[in-house]
DNA sequence: TGTTAATTAACAATAGTTGCAAATTAGATT
DNA sequence: AATCTAATTTGCAACTATTGTTAATTAACA
């Protein structure tokens, strides 16, 4: 899903006269197909036990890089942490609001928008589910789950 | 379409126990069928004029205190500051991403969606839709409009 | 008018992220 | 293989939005 492999990406990289630097390499291979849409900080703490020292920064400017070329999307939940989606198709997200996973899901209707009757030139429409995945739903009667972390202060 | 006008607002203080300050008058006055959705900080702008030295501290409190109460919803357009809307009723928003704006709209046909065949418990949906409203959209040729403090980071 | 619990305001602290400058290094050149 | 240099990494300061803490202030009631 991924629009490029870590192979075409350092290859692309490599004609924009950019640097193959293992961070890189190491970030690209995490990147790729991850559809656990991650946060800066946990694609560092990751990367950190392959490659202990790395620093924060570098996945920032890397994430950064790499949104920048299109080649992921960032997603805000509202939790306080931009997500990272190597997942370039149309598709809009939902977070369960009981262990904080973050899913890929489409809407198969076209929403219609109507507003103070204004017209509306809509160019991006961003989408974020909240309840619970399948897994919670029913295990919450089992296993409480963890909890998303800034769950409460989502409101 | 603010659930409670301040003079409302003020009762059901008062029978809370909860001192009706300047501060809370001020700010209910900005607050009722405020339709800009304000952030804490341009609140804070404002009631400063109307009562300097008024703290940002107390904006922030107030203003948490009436989401929490109910009377007004916290909206996350995914510029930074969280925005407070008075409008209690179902809608969703549109962010004109040349000059910033926030309008409330409505979905007309409900959305199906689809993941990864797994079933989500939906329990809340929120919508950002980003593009140029009206004013923006036909005022593009003449005037470049104020730009949105952070559109850039916006992605 | 006094009392007191609620509220305010000042300030420190936090999370997530970016800016900056110095040190390091990939990759081209010799 | 040694050198060069611009790109990259890193460490740290800074920044924004927000919350925690606490002492000073004050609305509301006796």
């Amino acid at each position: 899903m991924a629009v490029h492999s870590p192979a075409q990406l350092a290859q692309i990289f490599r004609e924009k006269q950019l640097k193959l630097t293992p961070q890189r390499q190491l970030l690209f291979g995490l990147l790729h197909e991850n559809t656990a849409h991650p946060s800066a900080e946990s694609l560092f703490e990751i990367a950190s036990k392959q490659m202990p020292g790395i620093s924060l920064r570098t996945v920032y400017q890397t994430l950064g890089e790499l949104a920048e070329m299109g080649e992921l999307q960032l997603v805000d939940v509202g939790d306080g942490a931009k997500r990272f989606d190597p997942n370039m198709g149309e598709h809009q997200h939902f977070v369960c609001d009981s262990c904080g996973s973050i899913h890929d899901v489409e809407i198969s209707s076209t929403p219609k928008i109507r507003g103070d009757g204004a017209a509306y030139e809509i160019e991006e429409v961003g989408v974020v589910f909240h309840g619970k995945c399948a897994r919670c739903s029913s295990a919450s009667k089992r296993s409480p789950g963890h909890q998303a972390k800034k769950a409460s202060s989502r409101n």
